[in-house]
DNA sequence: TAATATGAGTGAAACGTTTTGCCAATTTCG
DNA sequence: CGAAATTGGCAAAACGTTTCACTCATATTA
C-alpha cells in the first residue's frame, strides 16, 4: 500500500539519462546539460513525483541546512522570538529544530541530539542566567556556531542579542520622574532564586541607578521581589499594599519589571480600590499587545523581542556561511516607551485632561 | 582550526576492531560483542568524543525520527500547543521541525521541505478552516502520517484533535442562564471573512442552539462579529455600546468567543463606565492564565490546548509506529468552566455576597 | 587541415552509518 | 571424542545523493 519511494535512479531510468545528469538538473547546474535532456528529465521528475532526498544530500555535502532552536520553559515571549528566528532562517534556506529544555540535562540532551543530526548551529533563549553555561562552553570548544538571546552572559566570545533591560529600567523611572513622581517603588523579578535572571537584574539596576541619579530615595521595603508571572505580580501587589498601609508618605508610582507581573499587580491594586493613575502610577517592561488592553492601559517599555529573534538568526547565518566572526557581537536592542493611561502621562501631552492631574503632579 | 569530525571509522581504528563492531556497541546489540571489546570501544568513543552521525543512520535505516510541526500565523495558543506536541514527541524519541506558514504556498513549501528531509509525519495547527485542505489531501494520497489540531475538517479519514468549541458555547450560555440571564449577546469571531474559522463557527453554534433551547431571543443586532484579537474585542465592545445605547431592554450578559477579544471588550466596557458583573456579565472562551488576572477576573471556558498538542502527538506516533489506523480518530477534548468574577456567579456559590446580587438575578 | 576548445553526458567514488551473511574459535553435549 | 551449537568478530553491500574526472562529439580557430 505505501507508495513506492522514487529515487534519482528511477528518474534517470525513466528519462533515459545518467544519474549524474538528473542531479545536474535538480541542482540547476546548467553547464553540463542541454535543453532537450533537461526537459526530458524535468518531465520524468514530474511524472514520477520525484522529491530529492535531503538526507542523502546532506550526507555527501556534509551539511544539513538545519539549525536548532533551544528554549527553556514555556513563556509568552517564545512565540515572537521563535517566529522571528524562523522567518529569517527559512528565508535563508535553513530549517529549524525546536526543543524546550526544562533544565540543564534536558538541554544537554537536546544539544546532543541536534548535533548528531548535524545541525549547522544553535540559537538559545533561556530565562535564567547561568543554567546552560557549561553546555555553551562545550559548543564553543567544538567550534559550533551559536547565538544566545537575552541571557547577558559575561563572555566576550559569545554572540549575544539582548534587549536593553537596563535602559528599560532607566527610561521607566525617567518617565515617572518627568511626571513629577519622587517616591517610586519597584516590583522586580527573580534576582537570585534559584538563579538570577539577567533581565530582572538589569531592569532593577536601571531603576536603582536612575533613582540615585535623581537623588530619589531607594527604600528597600519598597522593593518587592516576585516571579515573572500573573500570580507573582498579584502577590507582589498584595505585599506592597500591606507594606505601605501605615505609611505617611506612600509611593506614588511603581516600576514593574515584567508584563505579566504588571497585569497581576494591577488587579491587586484595583481590587484594593486604588484608582490609576490618580492613586498610583504604573509603568512596566514588557511585550506589546498585552498591555495596551488592560484597563487602564499600562504604560510600558516595549521590548523588540521578535526583532531579537531576527537579529540572532542573521548573526548565526553569517557565522555559518562565512565562518566564525573575528569579534563576537553583543547586540543591544533598544526598547520603546509606549505611553498609555496607567501613569497619567497623556495628561502632559495635551490629550484629554482630567481633574486629577494637578494632584498627581504635585505628589 | 575546525575540529576534525570523528567518524565510526576513527573509533574502530582506535579500538582496533571492525566498524561493524563499533556499530553493534553504539546500538546496544549485545549479542555479537564480548565484554572486553565492548569496553575497548566505549573507551575509544569517549577518548575521541565520538558522536554518531544521525544523518548517515537515517539514510540506511530509511527513517529520520523527525516530525514536522506546521503552524499558521503567530498566536498565543501556539506556544502551549507546541510545547505539548514537543513534550510527547521528544519523550518518544522524535525531533520536531517547526514552521510558521503564513499562507497556502508557504505551507506547501514547508511540507515539501520537510518531506524531502524525510520527516515521519506532520502535525498541523491553523486558525482558519480550509486554508490547507489541498495540501492535506496530497499528504493523504501519499500515505504520509499527519494529525490536524483544532481545524474541524469534514473528512472522516483525517485524524483530528479538537477542543469542544460547541460545548464551550453551550456551557457559556448555560452558565449565564443558570444565573438568571435571559438577554445574552455574543461577540463572535471570524465566521466567514476571508475564511470561516471552525472555532468561531462552533462556539457561535453553541451559543445559538442553547439560546433557542432555552427559548431565549436570538437577536441579530446583539451578535457582533470581530477578529480574534485585543483590537477586535475592543472594537466589538464599542460597537456593542453604540448598538444598545437606546435600547430599553438591554442585554445583561455577553458570551465572547475568544480570550483576547474578551480582554479588549472588557476594556471598552469599563471605559464606558459599566461595572461588572452588576451592569454586564461576561463569559469568554479561552486560555487559562490570561483571564484570571483581569479585573474583574473573567469567567471562562478553558480549552485544554496543551493537552490537545499532546494527544495529537500521541496519535501521530502511533500511526508512525504501527501503521495507519484502521479508523481515523476525531478526538474532542472537553473544556472546563472556570468561574471568576465577571458574571457574579460566585454569588450563587455562597462566597462573599454583595448587594448587587438580587439585581443581577432578577435581570 | 590539424589542433584546440567547447558542450553534452557519463561512470564511479565518496559521504557515515546499519545490516547481513559468513567464518573461526570455543563451548556444549551425546 | 566428534559433531553440533554458541560466541565473538569481521567484510562488504546498501542507503540516495553529489562531485569529479573523463569521454566523445562537434564547433572553432590558426
Amino acid at each position: 500500500m505505501p507508495k513506492e519511494v522514487v529515487t534519482i535512479k528511477d528518474v534517470a531510468k525513466r528519462a533515459g539519462v545518467a544519474i549524474s545528469t538528473v542531479s545536474s538538473v535538480t541542482n540547476g547546474h546548467n553547464k553540463h546539460v542541454g535543453q532537450a535532456t533537461r526537459e526530458k528529465v524535468l518531465q520524468a521528475i514530474k511524472e514520477l513525483d520525484y522529491r530529492p532526498n535531503a538526507i542523502a544530500r546532506s550526507m555527501v555535502k556534509g551539511t544539513s541546512t538545519t539549525v536548532g532552536l533551544v528554549l527553556s520553559e514555556v513563556s509568552p515571549l517564545f512565540d515572537p522570538v521563535g517566529t522571528g528566528v524562523e522567518q529569517v532562517l527559512t528565508a535563508e534556506g535553513f530549517q529549524v529544530f525546536m526543543a524546550h529544555a526544562q533544565d540543564y540535562e534536558d538541554e544537554e540532551r537536546a544539544i546532543e541530539t541536534f548535533r548528531s543530526k548535524q545541525v549547522n548551529g544553535f540559537i538559545f533563549m533561556h530565562r535564567s542566567r547561568k543554567a546552560s553555561y557549561d553546555n555553551l562552553q562545550a559548543l564553543k570548544e567544538d567550534n559550533v556556531p551559536f547565538v544566545v538571546i537575552n541571557q547577558g552572559l559575561e563572555d566576550s566570545e559569545i554572540n549575544q542579542v539582548m534587549c536593553d533591560d537596563f535602559g528599560a529600567g532607566r527610561m521607566g523611572v525617567q518617565h515617572l520622574v518627568s511626571l513629577g513622581h519622587t517616591r517610586i517603588a519597584t516590583f522586580c523579578g527573580p534576582m537570585s532564586d534559584p538563579l538570577p535572571w539577567h533581565s530582572a537584574l538589569e531592569r532593577h539596576r536601571g531603576w536603582r541607578q536612575t533613582m540615585l541619579e535623581n537623588n530619589l530615595p531607594v527604600r528597600e521595603d519598597w522593593i518587592i521581589r516576585s516571579p515573572y508571572s500573573y500570580e507573582g505580580g498579584y502577590a507582589a501587589g498584595l505585599e506592597f499594599l500591606r507594606t505601605i498601609k501605615d505609611e505617611q508618605e506612600r509611593p506614588t508610582a511603581i516600576f514593574i519589571a515584567n508584563d505579566t507581573m504588571a497585569v497581576g499587580a494591577l488587579k491587586a491594586l484595583l481590587e484594593a480600590g486604588l484608582r490609576l493613575p490618580q492613586d498610583m502610577a504604573l509603568v512596566a517592561v514588557g511585550d506589546p499587545p498585552h498591555m495596551a488592553f488592560t484597563y487602564p492601559g499600562l504604560t510600558a517599555l516595549e521590548l523588540p523581542i521578535m526583532e531579537a529573534g531576527r537579529v540572532a538568526a542573521r548573526i548565526l547565518v553569517n557565522w555559518i556561511r562565512k565562518g566564525k566572526p573575528e569579534y563576537a557581537q553583543r547586540v543591544l536592542l533598544n526598547c520603546k516607551l509606549k505611553v498609555r493611561e496607567s501613569c497619567g502621562a497623556y495628561l502632559l501631552k495635551g490629550q484629554e485632561a482630567e481633574g486629577d492631574e494637578a494632584k498627581l503632579r504635585s505628589a
